[in-house]
DNA sequence: ACAGAAGCTTA
DNA sequence: GTAAGCTTCTGTT
């Protein structure tokens, strides 16, 4: 080795169970062998070898080694007994991953290195000791902190699972020392998983303080006595011998006898046949194909190769500690796999239940079929088609997915169309693919494909049968395409509905990649595999067709399959309702807001936007002059080191990046004060705020064929069950202040038309009033009263009559305060008192109102039984987090599950309301359409005619909107309003 | 080109 | 104290 030279170490045993924990957990197909830190393993040394390749990467490694815990026996015991004694036996199904990670490395023509009773760190560090010594640089790849006291200028670390290297300053940044110092901290502060002793509490912060104070350990152990806080003095002197002993054990050993030295470990490049026989014995498929495209082998030519799985009482190497229980056997092969075995009682299938049986049975099966994406032909002559089209007449169920040219359903182009009827069985027409030369003249058409017309024309027939149901991945984009192209897709099932039914708030998004992966064991290719990313990411039309019909069809392929793994379950968990009566009706009600879109006047934005520029430009140069330099205002970051620093006023908080916070609130405070700089900082937030997010960003989104706005409305996005809405979010449209009301106001409607705004009043309160059964509140809200003048009365026995505004108003905060999941923390910030009083004030309004009290006990404990939540509808809203140990997870778990409920059940109520309005505006023969939702108000649009007539029918389908399913013991109360723009209608 | 933090908008 | 999405800055890819 030599001076330029790049040595990877990478910590195996540390990555092992790194990835065990963090990857979801995977098994064999063929047998269920465990396999997900094998390939969390496999995955991270081919990028790591890829990179190697790759010049353009300023780290290329030459020499490369994976190195392993031998066994947890070690010097360390000798010096301290109980060292690591407290480690329990690795989880069963990791077991056999230890020897396969090692196969997997000689795989990969890697030297795998282990010495007998030395761990790893100890190997690690003699390796760059002696890299150092020969002038080479080396990279650990770890995230491990004792591996941190190597760092150095030659020696850096990488964490492949966050992608993130460590060089001196991450170690300071992260812990408080530079890496020299990092074994007297970890001396301070012990290490309770291996336990090390370390000074009883002593943690990394109070460390690194007395380190800087002290310069090392021995000087603190030497001056303990000069430490001013009295407690932490005597402790630190009492545990001096323990101090000194975690410093023996945290120091790594750099002169282990090594049978490789580093000659041995000269990087080679992989054996392209013994590699992959080895993933596929592994059977991963994804990796598999990698490999073989970059080392150009055949994957049919390769045999998978034979591994050894050693059972759990032969397995060296794992960290069984001195004391731990026996190791149990490992049970192969493990059962269906996918997702891992149910924790909480809802998953558990009751005995003889047959929907339960058949859920298990097609997850079962959906684990066994195979994935072949090159499986999957193109459609390009309209014979074809119609083979196919009557063969999904009498199948009754097809899987389709359109592809297109934009993520934006009103701008996309249709390319193509893929459709599966059978597991494994896809098709995808392609209709509108260009040849790919890009010149200006060329472009045109790739031959034979069906003309878009011909195939939508013999399509449509079947997507429109109502005795075929069609099965879709996010069914909203499809019927936004489709139906621009004439047709109505109908019936469907959405598999991303589905999962959001039986999931919301379970880890992991509803899109087809991570269902795939969370229930199938499978990552599909990615768009951007296939056409690239950023700037030069081509276009769908310019992806070749074989590679478009392996992409698309997997598509199709992969949502029937998900839906026979997924709709079963609806019916395990008696879930088919919320599905059918909250979510599906609901995707082509959103699909006609969104394609209706809302006219927004260009006028209006573009002289708000002249002047809010010019607003900002005064303001900043006002600020400029008592700043006395020309910093950038929009820097929070410029600006507490002006505000606090130069300046220096009284600086409060600081984020959690240690950087001084200047929220709106803590400038607002300032200027209170009689501070002027941040007053004016406020102003020229607001006034850029409006301008960039609304003024500038709105006119962008003016669709240049329909010269409206058409948002996007997201499903399954929450966990409670409300919309988002986005591209532009059309929920957030500035309200509070007359600045901003004026961006309102470009929202108008057209001619001859008037908008109609109708919200909820209160209906969060009201459900809690109802689910909770507070008889003042309901009361209240059936005489019509004001509700938070009734709750001060109760609190603070005033009559309401004559009321002051500072009363009534802390009342309020209490009741949003309940609906939030209250804590004294928080109604303390919100109020700007103290938490005490806070405290308080809690204490007497839960003696006012004790069912509320309850309602949050009953509440916390059904979660914490459950692990979910449910609405008045039966929407179940998961919090698996909610028996966490740490307290303030498990207190925001609460809180969120508090809310749940009450958010949930309100945006429920919406949805119904959103899903009989247009039978019942057409049953009124009134032609008043329904533009957009933002949580508890709808937007219409009508004639200025029937303005009059539509109100009352919007306000009782609102106000009846939980009728039949549930009749709540509380008027709902909707306030509707008509007016030419959204600002004066609201 | 992208990701995270900070900040701000809404219900 | 709940639930979202967007913009800017900043640092890294």
């Amino acid at each position: 080795m030599k001076k330029g030279d790049h040595l990877f170490l990478v910590d195996g045993s540390g990555y092992i169970f790194r990835a065990y924990h963090a990857l979801p957990p995977l098994n064999r197909k063929s047998d269920g062998l465990p396999t997900s830190a094998v390939l969390g393993f496999c995955n991270m040394v081919w990028k790591l070898m890829q990179d190697a390749r790759n010049t353009d990467v300023g780290v290329v490694p030459t020499h490369f080694a994976v190195i392993f815990d031998y066994s947890s026996k070690t010097f360390r015991s000798d010096l301290y007994p109980e060292y690591k004694a407290n480690r329990s036996a690795p989880p069963e199904d990791l077991i056999p991953q230890f020897g396969l990670i090692r196969q997997a490395t000689a795989a990969f023509n890697v030297p795998c290195i282990e010495t007998e009773g030395f761990e790893a760190d100890d190997i690690i560090a003699t390796y760059c000791r002696l890299a150092c010594e020969a002038g080479a640089d080396t990279t650990i790849i770890s995230s491990d902190k004792d591996l941190m006291q190597l760092v150095g200028p030659t020696v850096g670390m990488y964490d492949p699972m966050k992608d993130r290297q460590i060089g001196i300053p991450e170690v300071i940044e992260k812990w408080g020392v530079p890496p020299e110092k990092m074994i007297d901290l970890q001396a301070l502060t012990g290490d309770s998983v291996d336990n090390v002793p370390g000074v009883p509490g002593i943690g990394p912060k109070t460390a690194a303080q007395l380190l800087e104070q002290f310069g090392d350990l021995d000087g603190l152990l030497a001056r303990a006595s000069e430490i001013k806080q009295e407690k932490r003095r005597e402790t630190i002197i009492a545990n001096a011998d323990k101090a000194r002993i975690s410093r023996e054990l945290v120091t790594l050993k750099n002169d282990v006898p090594l049978k490789e030295g580093l000659d041995d470990l000269v990087l080679h490049a992989p054996d392209g046949p013994k590699l992959i026989g080895f993933l596929k014995t592994m059977e991963f498929t994804t990796l598999t194909r990698r490999v073989a495209e970059a080392t150009g082998t055949d994957i049919g030519d390769v045999q998978a190769t034979a591994v050894t799985v050693e059972r759990a009482d032969t397995a060296h190497g794992p960290d069984v500690g001195a004391g731990a229980p026996p190791v149990p056997r490992p049970t192969a092969p493990n059962d269906a796999g996918k997702p891992a075995a149910p924790v909480r009682g809802e998953d558990a299938p009751p005995q003889g239940d047959t929907p339960s049986l058949l859920s298990a049975l097609r997850l079962e099966q959906a684990s066994a079929r195979k994935i072949d994406i090159s499986a999957y032909a193109p459609i390009r002559d309209t014979a074809a088609l119609e083979a196919w089209i009557a063969e999904a007449r009498d199948a009754g169920i097809l899987a389709f997915d359109a592809e297109t040219t934009s993520s934006d359903p009103m701008q996309a182009d249709l390319i193509g169309l893929s459709m599966a009827l059978a597991t494994g069985r896809a098709v995808y027409v392609p209709l509108a693919h260009k040849s790919g030369n890009g010149d200006l003249l060329g472009g045109g058409l790739v031959e034979n494909q069906i003309p878009v017309r011909k195939a939508l024309a013999l399509l449509k027939p079947l997507l429109e049968d109502r005795s075929v149901l069609k099965i879709v991945q996010d069914m909203k984009y499809d019927i936004v395409v489709m139906s621009r192209h004439g047709i109505e897709v109908t019936p469907f099932d959405d598999t991303m509905l589905i999962s959001y039914v039986l999931d919301a708030g379970t880890s992991g998004g509803h899109d087809l990649a991570s269902l795939s992966e969370k229930w199938l064991g499978h990552a599909p290719a990615t768009k951007k595999e296939l056409a690239g990313s950023g700037k030069s990411a081509i276009g769908f039309d310019q992806v070749d067709i074989d590679r478009a019909t392996a992409y698309a069809g997997e598509q199709a392929d992969l949502a029937l399959r998900l839906w026979q793994v997924l709709k079963p379950r609806l019916a395990a968990k008696g879930l088919v309702s919320v599905y059918e009566r909250l979510e599906r009706p609901l995707v082509p009600v959103l699909a006609r807001m969104e394609q209706r879109g809302v006219s927004v006047d260009r006028q209006i934005l573009s002289r708000l936007s002249g002047e809010l520029a010019q607003g900002a430009a005064r303001v900043e140069e006002e600020i400029y002059g008592i700043v006395g330099e020309r910093i950038n205002i929009g820097s929070p970051k410029q600006l507490g080191d002006i505000l606090f620093g130069k300046m220096g006023l009284p600086g409060g908080s600081k984020t959690k990046t240690g950087q001084w916070s200047t929220s709106a609130q803590l400038l607002e405070d300032l200027a209170a004060e009689g501070h002027e700089l941040p007053r004016k900082i406020v102003d020229w937030r607001q006034l850029t705020k409006l301008k960039s997010t609304y003024t500038d960003a709105l006119p962008g989104f003016i669709n240049p064929g329909t010269n409206r706005v058409h948002t996007s409305y997201a499903l399954a996005a929450t966990t409670t069950g409300r919309l988002s809405s986005s591209d532009p979010n059309l929920q957030n449209i500035p309200v509070r202040t007359a600045e901003g009301r004026k961006i309102r106001s470009a929202f108008i409607a057209e001619k001859g038309h008037k908008l109609v705004s109708a919200d909820y009043s209160q209906i969060e309160l009201r459900v809690l009033a109802h689910v909770a059964e507070i008889p003042q509140l309901k009361q209240a809200f059936a005489d019509g009263a004001d509700i938070h003048a009734i709750t001060a009365s109760e609190m603070f026995n005033v009559p309401v009559e004559g009321m002051p505004s500072e009363v009534r108003r802390r009342a309020k905060a209490i009741n949003f305060g309940i609906i939030y999941g209250i804590s004294a923390f928080g109604l303390a910030n919100q109020l700007s008192i103290p938490r005490e009083e806070a405290g308080a004030y809690i204490k007497r309004y839960f003696e006012r109102f004790p069912g509320i009290r309850d309602y949050i006990e009953e509440t916390k404990a059904y979660a914490r039984e459950n692990g979910f939540v449910e609405t008045i509808f039966g929407r179940r809203i998961h919090y698996p987090e909610i028996r966490s140990s740490n307290p303030s997870i498990r207190a925001f778990n609460e809180r969120a599950s508090i809310n749940a409920r009450l958010q949930g059940t309100a945006a429920d109520i919406i949805r119904r309301a959103m899903v009989h309005m247009e039978a019942a505006l057409e049953k009124a023969k009134l032609s008043a359409r329904m533009l957009l939702q933002v949580h508890d108000e709808l937007i219409f649009e009508t004639v200025e005619a029937e303005v009059e007539a539509t109100i009352p029918v919007v306000r009782k389908v609102m106000e009846n909107a939980p009728m039949p399913a549930v009749s709540m013991s509380v008027p709902l109360h909707v306030d509707a309003r008509a007016a030419n723009n959204w600002d004066e209608a609201h």
